[in-house]
DNA sequence: TTTTCGATTTAAGGTTCTCTTAAGGTATTG
DNA sequence: CAATACCTTAAGAGAACCTTAAATCGAAAA
């Protein structure tokens, strides 16, 4: 009970990932590879994390293949450059995405608040006062309203939001919430968030913290 | 038991940072180079001080080798410009990273920080009387009421009430709460303190201890 | 492939806020 | 009291941030 599967090929992230799932006190069953997985293995088993690997389609054929079997939640690993990865394996019904490199303790966090929830719950959705939010199907609604937000707006303000009333560092953002190949700077950074205000119609929502970043008023 | 372990290349620092830990009462090893370390060395190590060195990946390397025969923390050094380093060093499961040029006092504030507590978990409210703060939403309350603080006023009031009742030295909050680069002056000090006392309508919470610094009195 | 369109980034100028300095004043010490 | 340490205020310099428009990029359509 409480087992996580990890599906990963690669030797050091593996290792890296399984050794903080365990220290986090989450039995671990780590395989290299998922081609021969077989639904046998998953007994016991209450969550997967699955690296999509290469762009190629093996990682989205084991997650069909999953979805198929079981109704297990399915935290799925990809590399940033594809964002059609992400939208195909949304739609193919993973719980949650996240993309490389991330924070093995933001991992960790992730694993937890699914196996938390009580299973075959598929809205990571995140609704802070009149924002509602939803991950899966990225909309976002404000005072009954929906927003029509770009792919990095509706990132940033979904970072923020599941961190409402925390301020948020600039930082923070630039390097987890946009793509960190490019390396985008800090007035990039400004631009979304002017966008985003004018588009809530609230200039109120989004805080400006002089010095460290933003952060969503909760109220 | 509770000793340091160094890796650090630089002569003269390695001399500095080794010279600061050891007056602080840790027990300190130095290696000048990373490459022969053996986990056998780590036997009465709590703590690695790890300098990531050259752009180069020797010091991730180590730091991987590190994570993989053991738990123990890591705080890595590293130069400012690569911001990547840092991303690549939080990755490997550094618990925490200080760039270049720093201050040997902080870095041993945070390597007796981390010893002091067993897990990570970091305190980040901190309520003394009627004052309470909230590092991570960055936001201060007293008496109920909240205060619009500028950034090196919340952090000055922070280092103060995390150690409430106990003498701040002057010299210690130049140094390490104000940002170091500055080099800020005495004057400059003075004028965050006054204003801090301004907006908390108390003369009397933040207490002037002659010759050394203040305190925040805790009832 | 080329075109097109929307998303994202860059550029530039403007705005707001913070930090520091300076200067005159007040409290504390010996 | 003289000397030192500290307080307060106001104002200028500079940092951080915002906004708009234009350029660039990338994905899908033609």
């Amino acid at each position: 009970m409480n087992d996580v599967l990890l599906i990963e090929d690669d030797e050091a992230l593996g290792q890296q990932v399984t050794e903080h799932l365990v220290k986090a006190g989450l039995h671990t069953q780590w395989l290299k590879t998922g081609r021969r997985l077989q639904i046998a293995d998953l007994t016991g088993v209450s969550l997967v994390v699955l690296d999509l690997m290469l762009p190629g389609v093996h990682g989205l054929d084991i997650l069909k293949h999953l979805r198929t079997h079981s109704d297990l939640p399915v935290l799925v690993l990809s590399a940033r450059q594809d964002s059609s990865d992400k939208v195909r394996a949304l739609q193919l019904g993973a719980d949650d995405y996240m993309t490389k490199p991330f924070w093995p303790k933001e991992l960790v966090e992730r694993v937890r608040a699914r196996l938390r929830r009580p299973t075959m719950q598929t809205t990571d959705c995140c609704t802070v006062g009149d924002l509602e939010i939803d991950l899966e199907r990225r909309t976002a609604r404000f005072k009954r309203c929906d927003l029509r937000l770009t792919r990095a707006e509706f990132d940033i303000l979904f970072a923020l939001a599941r961190r409402a009333g925390r301020a948020i560092e600039r930082d923070w953002l630039l390097e987890n919430v946009l793509d960190p190949e490019r390396e985008a700077t800090q007035r990039t950074l400004d631009v979304h968030i002017s966008r985003l205000r004018k588009k809530l119609a609230d200039r109120e929502l989004i805080e400006t913290v002089w010095g460290i970043g933003y952060r969503l008023v909760a109220k």
